[in-house]
DNA sequence: TAAAATTATCTGTTGAAACGACTATTGTCT
DNA sequence: AGACAATAGTCGTTTCAACAGATAATTTTA
């Protein structure tokens, strides 16, 4: 985490009002709120929360392998401090199914369900038809513009491809 | 909310992919993430949360005028349907202070205390330079034209000003 | 090979979010 | 005025997230 001093700043360049920086920030949460908002109301009427969907998400790429529940862990978008009681939801629902491996007991291995499947497959498609509501307006060359952007705020090093 | 049917979008216009839509929603939620977490590890300091920051700014920003409690709830950004419980926790920490109106006995108008500005005051500069390291290697061409992206995925009727 | 360190997951606890139901106050309609 | 509805905020309960500490299995080190 890299971290500069605030001295780096002076005081005769800050900005009167609020930074253009602080600006997008509020922009980027106001924006990413509405949107998760109405991800939810999809999401809740399969009595499942974002976090869930994406898990089973990234299990259902890599199915019939199964992912470890670290390796899981650490390719969820939102770091999730708790997947052990994530998982323990999601088993009791019959979605994913949890093995210990064998050749090292102390991991544990995370494969999606026929069931987990399936509700995904349900839910694919409203969830599909949110994203075209939510972004459907923007032109594609909004829309790629939009993802380097964020890219670009993530990672300082590589600008648009 | 407006809904569409999902009929609406047929099979075969359907990307083999997950669409640049589904892609965007992504970026946004994960760029979201990292700076949220930033910022949280700041408020952490303050041993506050980025809705209570975001709560004192914009009672600071009327100050002296008080808010109702509805009034302040509909300006912050994520909707937060507990306010009660919140503004408990800054009333507790003597950060606001509430009080009932005369001449409607069911409003309760919250300010910010001189306590509450002064904490306001030593987050501003942490807070700062944290968006500066989040956003500061942007140009501010870059930057407006992120904020209007963000602002159009938002409101479809009012494309860039 | 026994002790120490590391890894991978689990559990306990505490605080906060979500959702509804509830109370109190005011406004409206007859 | 009295009944009914609307508004503003609070409280109760359940569930979830975050942090720390515990447990168990493996690897490293002396």
């Amino acid at each position: 985490m890299r971290m500069k001093s605030a001295a780096e700043f002076p005081k005769d360049q800050l900005p009167k009002f609020d930074s253009l920086q602080q600006q997008a920030f509020l922009e980027l949460w106001k924006t990413y709120d509405c949107l998760k908002a109405e991800e939810e109301i999809v999401f809740g009427e399969f009595d499942i929360s974002s976090q869930q969907y994406n898990a089973l998400r990234l299990l259902k790429v890599v199915a019939p392998t199964p992912l470890a529940v670290s390796a899981l862990g650490q390719r969820m978008i939102t770091r999730a401090p708790d997947m052990t009681r994530m998982l323990d939801r999601l088993e009791q629902r019959d979605l994913i199914a949890r093995v210990r491996r064998d050749d090292n007991r102390r991991v544990v291995e995370v494969t999606i369900t026929a069931a987990g499947s399936k509700l995904l497959q349900q839910i694919a498609k409203p969830i599909w038809a949110c994203h075209q509501r939510q972004f459907g307006h923007l032109s594609e060359e909004q829309l790629t513009q939009l993802i380097n952007l964020l890219r670009a705020t993530r990672k300082p090093e590589d600008e648009p491809q």
